[in-house]
DNA sequence: AGAGCGATGGCCT
DNA sequence: GGCCATCGCTCTA
């Protein structure tokens, strides 16, 4: 697919499977909740030019883009937009698919829609980690594959952040138990 | 059910 | 030195 207009990939990647091939197992998520950030969004970590910290987001689209936050957690994005502009879709809840026994015990929890319900809860679950920074999600360990749905999204504001907080650009998809906030 | 808050460390001004 | 695209615990109802 093309991940260019992040807008739209915001969209069309909810229904989409986060796989990751891991040394400990599988395990798969369907994406549930997403929010943009764009290059000329005073919300997004690219405003205000590139840094060695969000250095991925202006490389090529289709990329992991992994940061840490809160001196304890990390979030995964995925990067649009072409090479140059700064620009990624973060990942903001998972409906837990397959390996479930195993994302139980990285969140040391047994609670299923606690699992994923969270940009940091779904980085704990699948595995993920600083190490796939820059990652192509194209292939490798850690791939998403796209799945063609006709889901009802719900778009609204983004969560914690101060700056463009009234931006229309978070989506999720109606009805779903396994968002992280209605 | 919802508000408040501490944990904890890298990055940016 | 202050700021975080968070989470889980505690306290009040």
């Amino acid at each position: 697919m093309a991940f260019n207009d992040t807008i739209s990939v915001a969209k069309k990647l909810l229904g989409a499977l986060l796989i990751h091939e891991s040394p400990e197992g599988r395990t798969v998520g369907r994406i549930v909740e997403t929010e943009a950030y764009l290059s000329n969004d005073p919300g997004s970590h690219s405003f205000r030019g590139r840094t060695p910290r969000n250095e991925q987001m202006f490389g090529p689209p289709g990329k992991a883009y992994v940061y840490f936050i809160y001196g304890m957690y990390h979030c995964f994005n995925v990067v649009t937009a072409a090479n140059g502009v700064g620009e990624a879709v973060l990942i903001r809840a998972l409906e837990p698919v397959e390996g479930i026994s195993l994302m139980k015990k990285r969140r040391k929890t047994e609670d299923v829609q606690n699992l994923c319900n969270g940009p940091s809860k779904l980085v704990m679950a699948m595995g993920i980690t600083k190490e796939h920074n820059g990652h192509d999600l194209k292939k490798g360990c850690l791939r998403i594959k796209m799945i063609d749905t006709r889901l009802k999204i719900v778009t609204t504001t983004r969560i914690g952040i101060k700056e463009g907080a009234k931006l229309p650009y978070r989506f999720y998809v109606k009805d779903c138990e396994y968002v992280s906030k209605k």
